[in-house]
RNA sequence: GCCCGGAUGGCGAAACUGGCAGACGCAGCGGACUUAAAAUCCGCAGACCUUAACCGGUCGUGGGAGUUCAAGUCUCCCUCCGGGCACCA
């Protein structure tokens, strides 16, 4: 017969009728197990039923619904598990900071996963003793909420609050530690406030002004995208979805101020994947050059280039301009040839860019241009170069216009040989190569020649002079160009932060005086598709006064991008209930930087380097004092089924709930680490869930077995009294505590972690019989226990926190010290030595500990199968590495 | 085109500094328990050859070359898959 329930201790709690049948068809039943859970009910009445239950105990069944039913309410009301010590605490303190996550409604697998590395990570710590921050919040701002607003009739508010709460819900069933005391929602005004604030400052210090300025346009949005949000000509919510420019007023933040420094900081980040380091390096693309300076024969006009090779101009052949370029549209305007073709080369990279794969397109277009009948003058050497229109010079990088120096660039080459320009050779390679080098001759391991009064110089040393001569001279000067735009942060549109500025006839932009913070959003709005704003259709939002004149001004109707949210809301969580400041400073400087950020890696330029910038913006207003937010990042790989990445349009999601229904939240988690390293993507296999179940439940059963429940109350280990089996089992305890600790201190690879503890549950497991007969005394079944259970806990922390209770142990399993590593204890006495005879494998000889080489090298040549591989050969020579192998190598 | 990952049994993977390739798990097969099934437990499991069976042998980490007593791991060349950038002057 099978007496089931947990433990005496939840018995005596909980122990109802009603409970108990609850319980258990709280799980999926068969007919059998209902008419089990009668049983229990009749001894439950028995008075006598704690001495019964030691008496007949059985292993029992692991139901992980009952476990997440009795913790998850425990964890929900002891507020102060997972809170954050103020900062003062004695404890070293630890940041781990997962991405926060838009608030759809549903979790996903890829959230799952992200968040069950960043739990353990926080568990692990907490076990060793830090003070952990360990927070969570809401993205809650953008899109999707209109667009359910339009379906659904539901105000956006709305809908993103209960999404929210059904999130929670979802994270709270997956057992995950969050201090929700901290937890921050970006679309209240509690919050948002402060992005209004943020604003203001940057505003003074010019680092927000408004230009009128092409952009790019989503149309399904029907909104302004930052250029990080464009991907392959597309926007990125809406991958079908061609970006179209539009003209239009915008607010930007001048992040290109502090590009350098977002560049140069990228070296110290050594704790980030080398991977998003080269990312963002790319993306800002610094390069250093020069400006130049050529006057336009027989006008006024000057034509300014930017070139990285000015040690080429001698070599410089003609001009090119961007078809789009202001001197190219005079030219255009002036000649009628020259301006169709200048609009044809328009139109046709407006084509190549509704291709949707804009790169690749932009590059097959074949080089092609127009001369403009006009010459410019060569400010080094006084020589006139004709001035072309070619459709593959670029507006908005440098200055829209280059020098042709077709014997040193891949482009102008391919130009000049179709246009036939001449090509004039001015570097020659520093070391002569026979055949000698083809053109173009890109290379700047070079000395110039033909260059005038610099034939002779290196490249590098040529650039410099050239550079000081041209500003010496006063036409041109080195510089540093970047890739990187200002971030556009305006959108038309109504969920998100008000722009807290005012338009006055009389005064112009106002801002908003702090005190009239927050811009409230309004809360009664119709949303509907139109173009435009929709607060511009909110007469009582958009008219108000303006607080220099009195006199009727209207406010701003675009809101913020929601990247603005993002790029500052971990400093929030330090501080999560001022009212006064979006932080005080002396919160934020205890736990920042953060220790450990974990997401994934699609955010590699944008969330990164916005709170980058944010970060040194900052710090600039003397804030905080750090200049980076995050010490380490780790990203991880995504979650994949049936060979692509989990999505709705693929058909593919598993839902986090189902999985939990069917398997528990400990097996969903701890397949989410134990199905591949974190880093690398992750195939998602249901049968493999069901694997960790089993593998939890064989847990579950070993220590609920009568064995273990003997040992509860037993005292300490004696080490100096184990048999065999107690040091073996007890060796590997210490192994798999030393690979476990080693791996979160390092590597990370929970796997590897996860397939260490069922080595060594499956070695309990086989000496089942030994510890049942006491043969394993009840001290080291208890130790082996407890510790099995601790290190778990990072992992499945219901059952942990389970047979933490079962075992007696006191407080929360997960503020209780991570076992120590005792090395005497994890020590093999015996150590298999491998054989080869010439590198192949012939036997294993089993050999004590620390065994002299020569003993070793004694033992493989007697081993008789060594013998009789080595009968009638010499052997030359003999390998010995200890504690690795001995390799004789045998003529 | 350039940069970064990756390729190991039927599948997910392991092997951290060159040292027994395939730990751990999934699926599979055989057995025990059961009237039966499920669950559980025990065992087998890279491929091929050989054998009645054991024994024994050969090959094997995408392909090819190399370094080494020894290569999944290091070097060079190539193929394929994934990601990023892409006329950036």
């Amino acid at each position: 017969m099978r007496i089931a329930l947990h433990s005496s201790l939840s018995f005596g709690q909980h122990g109802s009728i009603i409970s108990a049948t609850h319980r258990v068809s709280a799980y999926r039943n068969t007919e059998q197990r209902q008419s089990r859970a009668v049983t229990i009910v009749v001894v439950m009445t028995d008075s006598n039923h704690q001495a019964n239950l030691t008496e007949k105990s059985e292993p029992q069944r692991y139901t992980p619904a009952e476990l997440e039913a009795k913790w998850q309410p425990r964890w929900d009301a002891d507020e102060s598990l997972y809170r954050a010590e103020p900062a003062g605490s004695a404890r070293p303190k630890y940041y781990v900071l997962e991405m926060l996550p838009y608030p759809s409604g549903q979790l996903h697998m890829g959230h799952v996963r992200n968040y069950s590395i960043g739990d353990a990570l926080a568990r692990y710590m907490w076990m060793r003793g830090y003070n952990v921050l360990h927070p969570m919040g809401w993205d809650a701002f953008g899109l999707p909420a209109e667009n359910a607003a339009l379906k659904n009739n539901t105000p956006p508010r709305e809908w993103t609050l209960s999404n929210i709460a059904a999130m929670r819900r979802q994270m709270r069933r997956m057992g995950f530690s969050y201090d929700w005391s901290t937890e921050v929602t970006t679309c209240l005004p509690e919050y948002y406030r402060w992005n209004q604030w943020f604003f203001l400052r940057m505003f003074e210090r010019d680092l927000v002004y408004r230009k009128q300025s092409k952009v790019n346009w989503c149309p399904q949005c029907a909104t302004v995208l930052a250029n990080e949000q464009v991907v392959n000509g597309c926007c990125w919510r809406h991958e079908d979805t061609l970006v179209e420019q539009r003209n239009l007023e915008q607010w930007f933040f001048r992040i290109t101020k502090y590009a350098d420094e977002l560049v140069a900081g990228l070296d110290q980040l050594e704790g980030w994947p080398e991977k998003v380091r080269t990312m963002q390096r790319n993306w800002i693309g610094r390069s250093e050059g020069a400006y130049v300076d050529f006057s336009v024969a027989d006008s006024a006009e000057r034509i300014t280039v930017f070139t990285t090779r000015v040690d080429t101009i001698f070599g410089a052949t003609s001009l090119q301009l961007a078809p789009e370029h202001a001197v190219a549209k005079q030219f255009a305007a002036a000649d009628a040839n020259v301006g169709a073709a200048a609009a044809a080369m328009i139109e046709q990279q407006k084509i190549a860019r509704e291709s949707g794969d804009m790169g690749a397109a932009m590059n097959e277009l074949e080089k092609h241009g127009v001369f403009t009948g006009r010459y410019a003058i060569n400010p080094f050497n006084g020589e006139k170069v004709p001035v072309w229109i070619a459709n593959y010079v670029l507006l908005d990088y440098g200055t829209g216009a280059i020098m042709s120096v077709p014997a040193h660039d891949e482009r102008d080459f391919d130009f000049a040989k179709k246009y036939d320009l001449p090509i004039v050779p001015v570097i020659e390679p520093a070391v002569q190569s026979d055949p000698p080098a083809e053109m173009p001759f890109v290379s700047e391991d070079g000395v110039l020649i033909n260059s005038g009064e610099f034939t002779g110089l290196s490249c590098e040393a040529a650039q410099k002079k050239m550079a000081a001569q041209a500003e010496a001279k006063n036409y041109g000067k080195a510089t540093v160009v970047f890739r990187l735009k200002d971030w556009g942060v305006s959108r038309q549109r109504y969920w998100g932060t008000p722009i807290p500025m005012l338009h006055c006839d009389k005064d112009g932009l106002v801002p908003v005086p702090e005190d009239q913070l927050p811009v409230l959003l309004p809360e009664q709005i119709e949303i509907t598709q139109q173009g435009g704003s929709p607060l511009g259709r909110v007469p009582s939002f958009l008219n108000t006064t303006c607080p220099k004149c009195g006199g009727p001004a209207q406010r701003e109707t675009d809101t913020m991008d929601t990247f603005v949210d993002s790029s500052w809301y971990f400093y929030r969580y330090a501080d999560a209930q001022n009212s006064n400041a979006a932080f005080d400073p002396a919160k934020v400087a205890y736990w920042f930087p953060i220790d450990q950020y974990i997401g994934g890696v699609e955010h590699a330029i944008l969330h990164l380097i916005y709170s980058r910038f944010w970060t040194r913006v900052m710090r600039d207003l003397g804030l905080i004092k750090n200049s980076e937010p995050a010490t380490r990042l780790f990203t991880q790989g995504m979650v994949i089924k049936d060979g692509s990445k989990m999505s709705k349009s693929k058909g593919n999601v598993v839902s986090p709930d189902d999985m939990i229904a069917r398997y528990g939240a400990d097996a969903t988690r701890m397949y989410a680490l134990f199905a591949a390293p974190p880093d690398r993507d992750l195939d998602w296999q249901e049968d493999g869930v069901a694997g960790i179940s089993r593998f939890l439940s064989r847990v579950y059963r070993l220590a609920t077995s009568p064995a273990a429940q003997r040992s509860i109350s037993a005292g300490t280990v004696d080490l100096n009294s184990l048999q065999p089996l107690e040091q073996k089992l007890l060796r590997k305890l210490h192994q798999t505590i030393a690979k476990i600790s080693l791996d979160f201190d390092g590597r990370w690879h929970f796997n590897t972690c996860i397939a260490a503890i069922m080595e060594l549950v499956n070695e309990i497991s086989s000496a089942d019989a030994d510890l049942d007969s006491g043969v394993v005394t009840p001290a080291v079944v208890r130790e082996i226990f407890t510790s099995l259970t601790l290190l778990l806990a990072p992992f499945a922390p219901f059952l942990a926190a389970e047979l933490w209770e079962l075992f007696g142990g006191e407080g929360a399993v997960f503020r209780t010290p991570w076992p120590t590593f005792n090395p005497d204890l994890a020590r093999d006495d015996t150590i298999e030595v491998p054989v080869q005879v010439n590198g192949k494998l012939v036997n294993v000889v089993a050999m004590p500990a620390g065994s002299s080489e020569d003993a070793i090298r004694e033992a493989a040549l007697a081993d008789s199968k060594v013998q009789s591989r080595v009968a009638g050969k010499t052997v030359a020579k003999i390998i010995v590495v200890p504690g690795k192998l001995v390799n004789l190598v045998v003529k």
